[in-house]
DNA sequence: ACTGTATTTCTAGAAAAATAGAAATATGGA
DNA sequence: TCCATATTTCTATTTTTCTAGAAATACAGT
């Protein structure tokens, strides 16, 4: 990820009513949401949210489908990782031990040190 | 985390010399660094770095202790972990092998599930 | 083709944030 | 105490972002 892909998903989870967009949808699963019943969740009037998915949509965080006449929004997970990982980077120069950070774990997930793959470096 | 923190957090995060700092002080660990160092390193104005010093510690992001003259910066780990799991919270429904994220993975650490014997597939 | 619904784009005014110069504050050393 | 260094606070200007009304577009059903 780029220092501007960056910049550009954490500006769009940097405002109330997107942040609740995302997470309203990253609760929801792959299936997602039509945006009228975003809006109607969320009381946001319509062009407020368009102009809003539009900036999450941009930022790589959601992604959109059409289902007959609604426009469906459902959360990018890969995009989301991308920017997990870009903030975590060399994280306490390369010791994960000591900044040891747990993300999406409603019951077991944790985070632990694997076998180390072959990485392609330059 | 309520969600106002987690707002002040990105925002504080959505600016590209602040994510520059941020980075820097994830990348050095603990013992961080001198203003005037982070200053210099990143070639921003004195009164400018500041201001965006300021704003990250404000939101949780970074601490600061002095050192004679000097006010030392370092990444907060924790505040950052709390981020991470306000933006994944419930994610999936519960599920998280249906977003899997990888976090902290300067080599090899990966988010994996610890006791997968029994999978809860729907 | 016409109608209604879903949603977006256009627009402009209001609010918030970024920048850096000048001045102020805090510390350590002579 | 006086000076130099490190950093912050004050200030004003510029730039960006948010919001929602009005108009436009896309689709499905009749």
């Amino acid at each position: 990820m780029e220092k501007t892909d960056a910049v550009a998903a954490l500006s769009a989870l940097a405002q109330e009513s997107r942040l609740d967009v995302f997470r309203l949808l990253v609760s929801i699963g792959r299936e997602g949401l039509p945006a009228g019943q975003i809006a109607e969740r969320l009381e946001i009037a319509a062009p407020t949210l368009s102009f809003h998915l539009t900036q999450l949509r941009h930022a790589g965080l959601i992604q959109m489908r059409r289902d007959g006449r609604s426009l469906i929004y459902a959360a990018d997970y890969d995009g989301m990782t991308g920017l997990m990982e870009y903030l975590t980077e060399n994280c306490c120069n390369g010791d994960p031990a000591a900044c040891r950070i747990p993300v999406c774990e409603p019951q077991s997930a944790t985070l632990v040190r694997r076998k180390p793959r072959r990485t392609i470096r330059q």
